[in-house]
DNA sequence: GGAAGAACGTCGTCGTGGCGACGGTTGATT
DNA sequence: AATCAACCGTCGCCACGACGACGTTCTTCC
C-alpha cells in the first residue's frame, strides 16, 4: 500500500519535470554553460539514464524525442515524452539522489550532457544561472503539488477527462489501458471504465482496446474543469 | 474567492517551510551571511510580514516564537508556530512572488532580516551556500508532496492520527483548531471531529479547545498506518 | 460580567467510488 | 485454428465522507 502511493508520487514527479513548460535555461545561459557540456548522440532505444541509477548528470535535449518512463517489464509505464529544449534529470542531480525515472531515446537523439562534477564548479562561477535554474525547479515542483491537490478533490470523471486532454497526441489518440489510467490517478479500474462510458455517451471520445481517441477536445476540457 | 484546493495547497506550502526540520542554513553559513543581515526586535502581535506582500526579505528566528497563518478575519487559520533557528519567507523571496502566509510574533521575538537586495549579492559570492539553501527547499517541497500523496488514499481517521503524530510537540500537544486540521487534510470539519472522537474513545488523545494532547503515541502510530 | 464570535459536538441524508464478481471481447502464441 | 491471457463492460452492495442544520461550550474584548 505504501509503495503504491510512493509509485504515484514518483510518477507525478517524473511527469512534472518532463513537461514542455519546464525549461529552466535560456539561450544566453546555454552559451555560457556549453563549455562544460558534452554533446552526445544516441541511437533509438538506448538510454540516457535509468531509474535508480545515481544521478551524476543532467541532460538537455538538442534534437529528437525522448521517452520518460518508470518501472520495468509489466510495470513499465510511459510517463511523458519530451523533445528539443527539455532539461532532464536535473532535480535528481541537484538533490543528490538517484534518478526517479528512466529516459530512452525514441529516435536519433542529440543531447548535451552536463556532468555533475564539471557543472557544479561552473555554476559556482555563475550564481545567477544557478539561482534561476533552482528557482525554476522550485516553481515546477510547486505547480505539480498544486495540480495533485487540485485533482484529488474532483470526481473520477473530471480526472479522466483532464488526463486524456493532457496525454492525447497530435491525432487525439491515447494508448493507455484503463488499468494504467486507473493506476496513474489512484482510482479503481471500474470507475475509469464508467467515466469513459459517460465520455463516450457524450461524444467526447471513442474507446477501443488499449486505445482512446479524443473526438471533442473542447467538451473534454469543459468536463475536466467542471 | 479562491478555490478550496488552492487554499489547501498554500496551507501545506506554508506549513512545509515552517517545519522544525527545515533549517537550510548551518552555523558556518550564518557567520558568513550575518554581515548582510539586520537583527531586529519585534513586540508581541507585530508582523514580520503579511500574506500577499511582495517578498523582499527572508527571516531567521533568533529567539522567541512566531505564528504562521493564512487568511484574515473569519478565514484566518494558524498553520504553524515556529521558534529559534527557523527560516521564514525564503522560498517566496527566491521565487519573486508575494509571501504565501503571514508571520506574527507571539512574544518578544528577535529575528535576523535578510533583505533581498543585500542577500543576493552576498549569496553570489558564496554559491555553495546558495546551492545548499535552494536544494534544501527542493527537498522540503518534495517531501511535502510525497506526504500529500501518501495521505490522500487513507481514511480520515488515519490522516488525522498521522498529522497529530507529526505535529505534536515535545509535550505531545498540538495547538490547532479542528477547522485548521480539516483545511490541511482537505476534509470536512465534521469528519475531523468524528475522527478525534474515536481517537479519544480509544484513549490515544485528549481534546480541548484549540488544543489536542497526545497521550498514547504508539497507539496513534498504529492507527495512522492502518 | 456580559455580549459577540469562534470553536466544538452530533445528527440525518445523500452522492461518490471501492470492491467482488462474471461474462464477453481482443490480441498474442503456437 | 485453437488456446490462453489480458482487457473491457456492467452489476450490486456498502463504506466513507461531504453537507446542512442546530445546539452547546469556550474566548475574547468591551
Amino acid at each position: 500500500m505504501r509503495s503504491a502511493a510512493d509509485q504515484q508520487h514518483m510518477a507525478w514527479l517524473a511527469r512534472s519535470f518532463g513537461r514542455p513548460d519546464y525549461a529552466p535555461l535560456t539561450g544566453a545561459d546555454l552559451e555560457i554553460l556549453i563549455g562544460s557540456a558534452e554533446l552526445i548522440s544516441k541511437y533509438p532505444g538506448t538510454h540516457l539514464f535509468r531509474e535508480g541509477d545515481p544521478a551524476l548528470a543532467a541532460f538537455l535535449v538538442e534534437s529528437g524525442d525522448v521517452e520518460i518512463y518508470r518501472g520495468t517489464g509489466s510495470t513499465r509505464r510511459v510517463v511523458s515524452r519530451v523533445g528539443s529544449g527539455s532539461v532532464l534529470g536535473d532535480i535528481a542531480m541537484f538533490g543528490d539522489g538517484p534518478y526517479i525515472s528512466s529516459a530512452q531515446a525514441v529516435d536519433r537523439v542529440r543531447v548535451f550532457r552536463f556532468d555533475k562534477d564539471k557543472l557544479l564548479p561552473e555554476l559556482a562561477k555563475h550564481p545567477a544561472i544557478c539561482l534561476r535554474w533552482l528557482v525554476a525547479g522550485l516553481r515546477q515542483l510547486e505547480a505539480t503539488q498544486r495540480r495533485v491537490i487540485h485533482l484529488m478533490h474532483k470526481t473520477v470523471l473530471s480526472q479522466v477527462a483532464d488526463l486524456l486532454g493532457e496525454e492525447a497526441d497530435a491525432k487525439g489518440e491515447v494508448r493507455l489501458s484503463q488499468i494504467t489510467i486507473a493506476t496513474l490517478l489512484g482510482v479503481s479500474r471500474q470507475s475509469v471504465n464508467e467515466a469513459l462510458g459517460r465520455l463516450r455517451k457524450q461524444g467526447a471520445v471513442e474507446t477501443g482496446y488499449r486505445q482512446i481517441r479524443v473526438t471533442d477536445p473542447d467538451r473534454l476540457e469543459t468536463i475536466a474543469t467542471s
